[in-house]
DNA sequence: TAATTCTTTATTGTCGACAATTTTATGACG
DNA sequence: CGTCATAAAATTGTCGACAATAAAGAATTA
């Protein structure tokens, strides 16, 4: 468990926690199932649904809502009810501008405070991701999976555990249901590839302010990608109708 | 309601929302009360001592408990219990760097995204202040506050919604908290003005880069100063002992 | 027929009670 | 006297039921 490993499961950046609870047991399914798309965006959630589906009472379903709601991963209204977010291209741009404010300061303390093995341990990730490109290069989707692999590393690099906190446990898992939701490939896997070494190698000389203007490139890169990618495919779609299924099976 | 107003109350930077349910009352009284310290930090919470003081079941007050949790007002362990939190200065310092990384972000869109209208209620704020500081020199509590109503204003005219909801819903509890905690003076009004005034200059000409800068440094001094006001009273206390105070009354 | 009001239905909010777990207290033993 | 095991108490986790609110549908009227 010293390497970062090139994640399969949910808690890539940390041990796998023991689940006590069964709120904590049915929010961790209930955030994977969104994160994969599982429950489409907008999908109305009903609470005696949803407890059924899982086999639950509604007092812990309650409790795995609210910690969705806080991730931003559900919307809800008092007496109303809740649904699957829903990024439009408006919000997906804000998310970019907190990446990069964010993930720059982490690549600054990064270069100040990882260890030589923790570098090591990002530099194996580098490797990892090489062997994938090799293998499989019209295969964007590891690839950026991967690419989210290596941003985690970086962020536990920084030691600041707030900082690993909102990156990883809040904002991560929002991009990553942006690339499900907009199926985003995106992919610009060379040039990002690329990127990543420069920034490895900024945060092992220990070059802050490089390492940090080169992390702000990189996401701010990113995103005139996804911004382009989308300018291009909006032509013939105005804007999508709600969808109103239901989840109770 | 156009111009954001010297805050007294707990939602400076938005009209007041519609209580619509128990568990949200009791949330936002529990949260002031933190802020404000009258729950002391490292206070043990229970779950029916404060249903009984609160008059409420333990359904809503499990649910406000559980925001507080994500706003990081209160720590929780599984099956243990919750307290309330207790900043420690290592946490404090990287609550700056945070700041630093976000603030910094919020006054770049600020001065690429700020109407003029709301130029001018940044102005008034600053206004308030210099009538503050005037009466009352060497009171430096609402100086403070007011520096948070500054900020608050810039968030905002960052026009960008999830900015706003991370900085003044989440972590700038934490920083009144921290200011009641260490019963922060801190004191440093009219530097701290001056650079506000540059702040606001520079959002004003639409100079991006520039207002980023100043409020990167801006926030950076406060660190300092908090750091080596911290390193200064720190002689005779070590450590302090837990708190052990029951809330039951 | 369209709009409006009322009724019905479904969902959320709240409550009290029981089960599971942890903490604390007590006592035995080395 | 200290340490460990055991038992009691308290607290948290979970459940099912009732009340309040909002959405959906039916009936009435213009």
């Amino acid at each position: 468990m010293t390497h970062p490993p090139f994640f399969q499961n949910d808690y890539p950046h940390d041990d796998v926690p023991e689940v006590r609870t069964l709120a904590e047991r049915v929010f961790n399914q209930l955030q994977s199932a969104i994160v994969r798309g599982e429950l489409a965006p907008g999908t109305k959630i009903t609470e005696p649904g949803l407890a059924k589906a899982y086999g639950i009472s509604r007092g812990p379903l309650r409790e795995a809502m609210r910690r969705l709601e806080t991730h931003r991963l559900i919307e809800r209204i008092p007496h109303v009810g809740a649904r699957v977010v829903k990024l439009s291209m408006r919000e997906l741009l804000e998310l970019f501008d907190l990446r990069e404010a964010l993930e720059s300061m982490a690549a600054r303390l990064a270069a100040r405070h990882m260890t030589a093995s923790e570098i090591a341990g990002l530099r194996d990730v580098l490797a990892i991701h090489e062997r994938q490109e090799d293998l499989q290069r019209d295969e964007a989707y590891f690839q950026r999976e991967g690419d989210l692999d290596f941003h985690y590393c970086i962020v536990q690099g920084s030691h600041n555990r707030m900082l690993m906190t909102m990156l990883c446990d809040d904002l991560y898992y929002l991009v990553r249901l942006y690339r499900t939701q907009f199926s985003a490939s995106g992919a610009r896997p060379q040039r990002a590839f690329v990127e990543h070494h420069r920034i490895v190698d900024a945060i092992e000389a220990g070059d802050e302010e490089l390492a940090e203007l080169l992390m702000r490139r990189h996401v701010s890169a990113s995103r005139e990608n996804v911004a382009k990618h989308y300018a291009e495919t909006l032509e013939g779609e105005p804007h999508s109708a709600d969808s109103e299924e239901k989840s109770t099976s």
